[in-house]
DNA sequence: ACGGCTAAATTCAAGGCGTGAGTTAAGTAG
DNA sequence: CTACTTAACTCACGCCTTGAATTTAGCCGT
């Protein structure tokens, strides 16, 4: 029922300047001549509108290029500085708070630990606010703030209520303790995302994903997760937890049990947490004490062979799910383990998704690694806010926004 | 890169036609007064474009409700005349093509039987052509026909090229066919796409799926296969193919042997060439004669309750992927044999699925019986033109189409 | 019958926008 | 220095929506 924002002339004129906006950021600098028909619009409203968005401080000149014989086209660019973006990650061990300018390039950063007895919902709430502080010291007072993006690991639900089953949060409304607890500038747009998902976004934005308008990210960590890109835009789902591919099923009746409560799922095989499992059961030792160095050991020693080859087959029946189901057109393997597992595991699971997928859609799929490792929740964070600045054409100011997608 | 058509304010102009002229036609008569919150826009222009609709003939005076006090306010709707639709379904061994008016009412029908040795494309043309001629003798010749629709076995890519294995179709360019062959009235707008779709589109427009923005129509027939709503329109994917649930890996290892050459996908157990398949292993027999007649035979007999629980249980198990992945408000399980199954296995699918989905999703997902039948691939494939036309605001003439969703 | 009342529908001036042709700006080549 | 070429800007024109004022249409009490 939500009428399709546009309505008046003045909507036309801010999709306007949004399109170009959105153009200039994504494919670097333009001339106003190239930017006519890449958006469409005549080389008078072009004309218009940079004219506006460089007055407004958000567009800036590049240079130009030579020219033999004619007026040198000048070309157009986002000012990096005309807005600064934070990142917010709030991990299993540590929140982490990174400022960013408009390219994203990182200006700032605050880690604050959290102690091992848990995301009590009050400590995170400070540790953000205090990270927060921190990063803005380190910028001119005058910086501004167009939004901060908070990833948290957890489904989160109408764009502010957090649902955490791992970090034993139900149902916190992290969004208004944020703002109650005065922790955040006011006005600040703040939008809060599950971490998967923001991550997903980075690599959309700026890393294995660019350029696919159909695309899975797919998040292999201690669990499974995933973030399905439709048509350009994450899906969400009707409560934002679309995506779930960990505990898709993979073996009906006698499979695994699974963390959550039930049988065969993907995570119940291919995340690092089963895996080493497996491996234990298989009489597999290690000595690091945390799991990425036990999953390095893992594919160090010499007779995990069936193992991998086993989980390889696992995680290539889930990809021809994602294959037959979403029709991407690619599909990312990103979180640490994926990364770790990736170059080893990729040709096994390339080999199993493509028997058990469909042909003609599986055609069409590539299967690549991650570009940004898993640090990039922060940048995805950054992204959200940053989605919302390119839809506006560049006017956040006072929105008091939710995270949608 | 296609920028979204609203450039200029007559952009704005169609696109609020389009509002007011969908508002109309979904939420049935209305008055002016009405419209206005209902579309967002003001009074004024609800009467401007109201005028401009009905001067069109789009859409005419419904009576008016009485008032206590105060001018009766007149009622709108669209009117059913003003414009055709025919919907096409190439079936297995039939083509059927309808012809309705702009609420789907079926005006006329015709029937043109398929030799059994296949789908000739050149004999399914010329049956296409054949049909629409007849339907179209039954009405005057004055009527305008908006566009034609048609269901197709098989993954229909970009909007008019179907690959259909079962029926040995492979890259045939249909819309070009059907055009060459002067089977059309020129200029009339064509739309293409999966009957499976089709079906899963009428379900979401007057069926069981009404009123849902996230949604899957799940279509088990002699196979299976979905159609998913993302946000109210169908999600197709990079080539178009997505939605292929029948292949979804239930079982990675030991599975049974799929007609797609994989193993353990739902539609190894679920559908009911499968379901038929399994009994007769089990020592069923049957004597209808095709598998309809035969999967009434196998519900109605007496040693069943093992296998049909079974396949409740995979059902369950390929329903809860979709619920972790797509996170819908509403799945609808459709086709034939869906129906006919549905009323003794649905609680046995429902308590299954509960069991292989995640909690939160599942909750707010409700499992519900199709309420059309199969015979609705035609109003589907009307329905392609139909959302065309309400698209544009009713001005459909001069576009030829392409199978967009 | 008749005015008074209420509410729906229409009208229209004001404020905006994009287009596209014409104009100006900013270079190169000879 | 002139001719030429191409980028960028300007502005008349046509179209749009808004929102307040006005007209239309039916009810009610007298």
């Amino acid at each position: 029922m939500a009428q399709p924002h546009r309505r008046t002339v003045r909507d036309l004129r801010r999709s306007n300047r949004s399109t170009v906006l959105a153009k200039l950021y994504f494919e670097g600098p333009l001339s106003r001549q190239e930017l006519g028909p890449l958006t469409g619009l005549s080389s008078g409203s072009i004309s218009n509108v940079a004219g506006e968005l460089i007055a407004d401080g958000l567009v800036e000149d590049a240079g130009s290029v030579d020219s033999d014989g004619g007026r040198p086209r000048t070309l157009l660019r986002v000012a990096p500085g005309s807005g600064h973006l934070v990142g917010v990650d709030v991990g299993e061990t540590r929140v982490r708070v990174e400022l960013f300018d408009l390219t994203l390039t990182e200006l700032a950063r605050a880690d604050l630990p959290l102690p091992p007895d848990g995301h009590d919902v009050e400590r995170v709430v400070r540790l953000i606010g205090e990270g927060l502080r921190q990063v803005m010291e380190q910028v001119p007072p005058s910086t501004l703030l167009l939004g901060i993006g908070v990833g948290v690991p957890g489904i989160v639900d109408s764009g502010a209520v957090v649902h955490g089953q791992t970090i034993g949060w139900d149902a916190v409304p992290l969004g208004s303790l944020l703002r109650a607890a005065g922790q955040l500038p006011p006005d600040i747009p703040l939008f809060i995302d599950n971490g998967a998902k923001t991550l997903g976004r980075a690599e959309m934005w700026f890393g294995a994903g660019r350029g696919a308008r159909n695309a899975v990210v797919t998040l292999i960590g201690s669990g499974v997760g995933a973030c399905v890109i439709a048509d350009g835009v994450p899906y969400q789902g009707a409560s934002s937890s679309a995506g779930e591919w960990g505990h898709t099923v993979l073996q009906v009746r006698d499979g695994r049990a699974c963390r959550c409560g039930s049988r065969g799922c993907l995570e119940a095989y291919v995340g690092a947490e089963a895996l080493l499992e497996r491996w234990c059961e298989r009489g597999g030792t290690w000595s690091a004490p945390d799991e990425e160095g036990a999953l390095a050991e893992l594919l160090g020693a010499a007779d995990t062979g069936p193992l991998l080859d086993e989980t390889a087959e696992y995680l290539g029946a889930g990809i021809a799910d994602l294959v037959n189901l979403f029709n991407p057109e690619r599909i990312v393997v990103g979180g640490w383990a994926g990364l770790l597992l990736g170059p080893r595991l990729l040709p096994a699971v390339r080999a199993a998704a493509a028997s058990y997928a469909l042909r003609h859609p599986f055609a069409g799929t590539s299967l690549v690694l991650g570009q940004l490792g898993p640090d990039a929740v922060t940048v995805g964070a950054a992204t959200l806010p940053l989605a919302r600045f390119l839809e506006t054409g560049g006017s956040v100011r006072g929105k008091v926004a939710s995270g949608a997608g």
